[in-house]
DNA sequence: GCTGAAACTGAATAGTT
DNA sequence: AACTATTCAGTTTCAGC
């Protein structure tokens, strides 16, 4: 799992699969000029070196049901290790929550959720303020409009 | 690309790509209790109907020299329309910005970027200011630790 | 480390219940 | 709407360069 860096190839690779994750290996290999085995072995290798972490369908949130993206900021009162463990393990395993970050700054937490309706958004962040046992402060933010959402990084294949 | 409600194979189905988007359709089909082809002809129907969007390969963004991740919130002093329509287009285009939402309450935009050092965030932030022509707050937060970061959707897996 | 070919496994199509 | 059988495409493995 050590570096062995990337190469031209390697980023074409990342590259492309960014944008079609289930693009066929032989497809894969006419894109960057190689036949199937090697650019098949190099995949293999981006796995298992972590630079390739997963393989996932993109789902229209709406069309699920969760038309509703919410932006919350977080402050606690307190700051022991044992609270901020107690909650980032409950953030952690509630899957509305997509994202979640500790930053620098004026709150400590910054997280990102989907749900149904504003209903649900009560109900959620009660649920979440009630399981620690300190006081917090929240500001959340309602999306209005989804300008860009995605995790596809640029990816500059200049030489090794 | 209307409607007919997502059944349950549907929604597992819907769940197994979001964990695992190269799942061979054989595969898929045993997990979901039927045959390859039926299952294959939902998949199809899914994407036609835009509920699967895409499939997508996720890189390690510390891998690929992109350690660094900073949310930006960002007011600006004027709201025309053709001011931010030209905005949203330099942050649509510009690869480092993953995210960006308009949302409601104190701010206008929130921005989320992936970035190598701290020196790559004053330039970028630099080069999106200075392409619009009126004054702009922006508040920065720099994220300690990545929590959680994903798309993956709750699928109640209920029935039809 | 890449090529190319042979053997295998998964996908696509069409016909059946 | 789903199953089965056939055909075809993609993957894997390996000999040779």
């Amino acid at each position: 799992m050590p570096p062995s860096a990337l190469d031209r190839t390697d980023r074409r690779i990342l590259d492309t699969l960014q944008r079609d994750g289930r693009l066929p290996m032989t497809e894969l290999a006419q894109q960057v000029g190689l036949s199937t085995s090697p650019v098949t072995e190099r995949v293999r290798r981006l796995e298992r070196e972590g630079v390739i972490t997963g393989y996932h369908a993109r789902i229209d949130p709406a069309k699920l049901g969760r038309p509703l993206l919410v932006f919350v900021e977080l402050t606690l009162s307190s700051k022991s290790g044992e609270l901020f463990e107690k909650l980032r393990n409950e953030l952690m395993h509630e899957p509305r929550v997509l994202e979640c970050h500790l930053v620098s700054g004026r709150f400590d937490y910054l997280i990102k959720m989907r749900l149904s309706a504003m209903s649900e958004y009560r109900e959620l962040l009660a649920q979440l303020l009630q399981k620690i046992p300190v006081p917090a402060q929240s500001n959340s933010y309602v999306v209005m409009e989804e300008i860009k959402e995605g995790l596809t990084l640029p990816v500059d294949a200049r030489a090794t």
